[in-house]
DNA sequence: CCAGAATACATAGCAGTGCTATACCTCGGT
DNA sequence: ACCGAGGTATAGCACTGCTATGTATTCTGG
C-alpha cells in the first residue's frame, strides 16, 4: 500500500533528517545501514537514492555535516588580544570536537576526496590561518612566517595525535601532554619568545574532554 | 567432491598465503572479500574461519603483517654517526613505506586496538626512540629530554601529515615541505643547535616517494 | 601398525547488505 | 481538466559475512 496520507511538510527536509539520523546513529555506535537509517524516518530506501544517489552519497553528506559542525565550533572560539593563545584555543576546540564525536571525526577523514562542499572544511582551517596571521601581525611570529604553512604544521601535528588516540594507539594523556610541547616548539621556531609562548599555550590548554565511559 | 589429491605441503602455509593474498589485493585496490580472497588460493571459505575466526581476524592478521613490514623497513635504516639525521631517516623510511602501500597503511591504523601482536608496532617505534636516545647521549639533545616523548611528537606529526596526504586533504608537496620544518622545530626545542640541526635534517630528507599514477 | 580423537575441509544455506526495475501516487503548468 | 515530470513504495537482484553439517585428513597412544 501507499501511505501518501502522511502530511508532507517540506521535500528538502528529508535530506537533513536522513543526514541527522545517520550522524546520530554513528554517534550511538549503531550500524549505519541503508535500511536502518530510513527505518526511523518513515521514508523508504529509495529516498537515499533520490536524495543522495546511494549510500556513498549519504556518507559524503554526513562528512560534510561533520565539517560544518567543526567549522561552527571553531568559529565560536572568541579572538582575544593574545593571538598565540587563540591558535592553541582553536586546537583545543578541535580536539574537543573530535572527542565529542569520535566516530563522526573518523568518518570525516576516511576519504575527503570527492567532497562536494569543501568550503566547510576550509572554513575551519582558515580560522587557524587567521589566528596565525594575527600573531605575525602582532610581532609574535617572524614577518617571513607564512601563516598558512604554520597552520598546516599545527593542524597536522594535532590531527596526528588525535587520530592515534582515537584509534587506541596512544592514551589520552599523551595527547594532553605532548601537543602543547609541539605547539611551543612550532611557535618558537617562527620567532615567538619561549617564556611568553609557554604562557600563551598554557592559557588555552588543556581542552575539556568528555570522560570516556 | 573433495580434492584431497592436491599435495598438501605444510598446513600453516595457508595462513601466510591468505594474509599475503589479502595484502596484495589491498595493494591492487581490489575489493578484499571473503570469497575473493580464498578464490586464488584454491582453499574454501572455511579456511578463513579455521585460521582467523572470520574476516575481522583476517584483517587483524593483515594489519600485523603491515606493522611487521614497517618494522623491518625501519630496522633496515643504518645508524650513522649523526643520530639526528637518523631520526629523520627513520621518518623518511616511514613515509616511504606508507606511500608504497597506502591502503595497507590506512588499514593498519583503522583500528589498532585488539591487535594480538603489538610487538611489531612497538618494534618500529622503539627504533625511533633509540635514535632519539643516541642523539641525547651525543649531546645534541638536552639531558632532560625524554627520548620516548620526543619520539611520540615526531611520530604523531609525521603520521598526521601522512594521513592527511593519503586521504587527499593535502597534496604531497605539503608533506615534503612541512615535515622537515616540524622536525627542526622539535629538535631545536629540546636543545639541538639550529644550523647543525637543519643540516642533519636535510641530509636525510626528502624521502623517495613513488610517482603517483 | 593400527584404532580413536582431534582437526581441517567442502558444500549448502542463512540473514543481511547496497542497489535497481517497475508500478504507483502526487503535484504544477497550460 | 488534462498530462507530463518527479518522488515514492514494493519486490527482487547479486553479493556480503557467517554457520551447520557431513566428510576427509592428520595426529596420538598402545
Amino acid at each position: 500500500m501507499y501511505s501518501g496520507q502522511v502530511p508532507k511538510t517540506a521535500p528538502p527536509q528529508v535530506r537533513a533528517a536522513l543526514v541527522e539520523r545517520a550522524a546520530a546513529m554513528l554517534a550511538r555506535r549503531e550500524p549505519v545501514t541503508l535500511r536502518s537509517v530510513v527505518a526511523g524516518t518513515g521514508a523508504s530506501t529509495m529516498a537515499v537514492y533520490t536524495h543522495f544517489g546511494g549510500m556513498p552519497g549519504l556518507w559524503r553528506a554526513v562528512r560534510e555535516e561533520g565539517f560544518a559542525r567543526l567549522a561552527a565550533r571553531l568559529a565560536a572560539v572568541p579572538p582575544t588580544d593574545d593571538p598565540v593563545r587563540d591558535v592553541v584555543a582553536l586546537g583545543a576546540a578541535y580536539t574537543e570536537n573530535a572527542f565529542a564525536h569520535p566516530d563522526l571525526y573518523r568518518a570525516m577523514f576516511d576519504e575527503v576526496a570527492g567532497l562536494a562542499d569543501r568550503s566547510a572544511a576550509d572554513g575551519g582551517f582558515s580560522a587557524l590561518v587567521a589566528a596565525a596571521d594575527r600573531a605575525r601581525a602582532a610581532g609574535r611570529f617572524a614577518p617571513d612566517c607564512d601563516p598558512e604553512q604554520l597552520a598546516v604544521r599545527v593542524w597536522a601535528s594535532g590531527h596526528g595525535l588525535t587520530t592515534l588516540v582515537l584509534t587506541g594507539v596512544l592514551p589520552v594523556e599523551v595527547l594532553l601532554a605532548q601537543w602543547p610541547r609541539i605547539a611551543v616548539a612550532l611557535f618558537v621556531a617562527v620567532g615567538d619568545e619561549p617564556d611568553r609562548c609557554a604562557r600563551s599555550v598554557d592559557a588555552a590548554w588543556p581542552p575539556r574532554l568528555p570522560t570516556p565511559p
